[in-house]
DNA sequence: TATGAATGAGAGTTCATTCAT
DNA sequence: GATGAATGAACTCTCATTCAT
């Protein structure tokens, strides 16, 4: 195996950046405009490139979408994961998850992106493939919150509960105080938002929390 | 008066008929197809008019689908009231309510136009005017909510939480739950979907509620 | 032959007044949007009746256009000659002609309708019955001129020139000047056209004529 | 500098044919249908393309259009001035001048495009882009007129009268007279508005011309 | 790899005209 | 005589996609 070669497996090349570069401009695009007004004129203008050239790397617009969308999801999940890893306690782990969700400062999301799942969900609601990486994507989360929640549990922090239904309450919950926050409720900021889903989740695992410790900048 | 005169004012004339049929034709193809595939053709060729008369009617596209969202959510506000109003006590009223968000047979949408509100939810993110629609459809629907349960704690039938913020909370897990439903998340079905609320609820407000009066139907 | 029978032959019915009032109301609009923009719901909607109104009348569009033309054209002939009638000599004739074509205070036309003859000329060059409306007024007009002429020669105001050939300058001079005034050509106002073409014609007929004589106000 | 980039600057690119080639186009088009009746599909068929490539190169119709009459007066422009720069006296580059406006076989306009300038008129009158236009085309050939005056007195072939008057005056002539021909008034053939014109330049400007000299052909 | 030229298949909207009332 | 409802036939413009270079 030369060298050359050794090299197109590991670092990155022109087409994998070129290809990276694409999938960020979409999900601008797609963020700004929503899902529907996304032009692949739009997304070649944001880099200065022609739109032959996105169809040549992603061969059809829908391709290139569902890619943005599973590149979305893998890079979300990839950051929150190095999160949860930094955290000594289960208590902190699951505050940093509801403060990805709920607090803008400390959402991963790159710049400019953040009504992306709202439009992801109305796609995976008719698109199969789209639906697929949806999937995929929920049954991750909900592991990482029942092993957490498990791991508090052993670890005596945690009361008792059913694990598994508990994680389809919080996602549930999550999901709709997102849903008021993107759309701009005007009775629910991000700081009422995560308290009050602070106060539900320590409730359900009687762990101790106080919105004191949210600290006067969140 | 005569009885002519009388008529005019009850009777929808042609023209509001033909209206009320566009705006039940474009709810049914949103739902279907998504808001952004609903093409003018699409709802003309389902009551079988010209697209011209779509337009005729309505001046243009934008403009129908605006007032199709306005359409569909008085409909259901009137169904949702006239509902609750015909229920003894707050508990049964809280119970139609979330069952009415996530039992499908009981919701009162019309035929096949489930995914709706999920395609308004993105419109109103970006276009102002679907927006204030769905602000005002809130706040109707929070106000619901905060009566009820002030009623049901006045009446002794609920602890004396603060009613506002459980609105919001529960607001948001009917949400939640709704989007997990409508995008056919494989562990929740409708019944656990309202089993795990109600049982939420319950707890919250502090009244007995078991599965069991859910019947073997739901 | 009964009165009311009489009275449909001389007084004008309800049906001839709604006529003339959508050839005016067509003239009006033709002057401002141009003929080819000209749509049947403006006329309609200028007078405030339907569009199946002026259809019922004019059976269709290009008729009416038609008929509207031709209605400008008899007017402004009409009143061009009770104007020529009253008054004594040839040379104040000619006088109040080339001013009825080029002073705007002095001009026959309807309220704002100082475009329309630029338009008829278009329509002219390619619809053959308006262009044989044309050619009629053109006769009419040239015929007018010679026998004005011809009376002037015979009473001694004029030079002996040849009638025709000096019609037909004097014609194309002024339709010359029109187009520069309707076109707002920077370098022509109204008076200097108007002096420039009396001098022409005073030069060619040999008659006197200042600019004195058209006063201050023209 | 290489040859290959003099090229790029001097021969026009396929780009710069094909708007040529749809100018050309749009100008016949328009010449025979009239601006109004003009579609972009028939300017498309015209040289065997689709409309979109049409959309393509100008962006809008309106701004086709409007390119087209820049680009009719550029060329007619262009053209009187080469002619008048081969000929030797002022009398004969008057002569041309009057030729070029009323005698079809001297005429610079590409085949088929002889009403052009009245349609141009038309839309003058309500577009004020294509007013500039057509101001800028008035003032430059004014100028070519005023000039050539000038030189003539100076030569001492044209008597000393007031150049811009006549410049105005006879503008006016060759427009109406020119209307007159496009309308197809059937007593004035080109050959006698020729006559018509040249008499009355010569009688204004004293200097000898007949008739003889336009030959046979004429 | 990258692009500009080119197109086909719509989509919304306009508008003269018809017709039952 | 008068209208509102209804339509068919255009027409402009959009956009993903193809292809030669």
């Amino acid at each position: 195996m030369t060298e050359q070669v050794a090299r197109a497996q590991t670092e990155p090349g022109i087409a994998d950046q070129r290809r990276a570069q694409m999938l960020r401009a979409a999900l601008e695009v797609i963020s700004e405009r929503g899902f529907a007004d996304t032009r692949i004129a739009d997304i070649a203008d944001r880099i200065g490139i022609s739109p032959a050239l996105v169809i040549y790397y992603f061969k059809t617009k829908d391709q290139l979408l569902t890619d943005a969308i599973r590149y979305y999801e893998d890079t979300w999940y990839a950051e929150g994961r190095r999160r949860m890893e930094m955290l000594p306690t289960a208590a902190r782990r699951l505050e940093e998850f509801v403060a990805m969700n709920l607090l803008p400062d400390r959402n991963p999301d790159p710049d400019g992106t953040a009504l992306l799942w709202l439009d992801f969900w109305v796609q995976a609601a008719r698109n199969p493939s789209v639906a697929a990486v949806r999937r995929k994507s929920d049954e991750r989360w909900r592991d990482v919150l029942v092993t957490l929640v498990r791991a508090g549990q052993e670890a005596g922090e945690f009361a008792g509960i059913e694990a598994p239904s508990f994680a389809v309450l919080m996602s549930a919950m999550l999901d709709g105080l997102a849903v008021q926050l993107a759309l701009r409720d005007p009775v629910v900021s991000p700081q009422r938002a995560f308290a009050l889903c602070m106060s539900f989740v320590a409730g359900q695992l009687r762990f101790a929390w106080s919105p004191a410790g949210v600290g006067p900048g969140a």
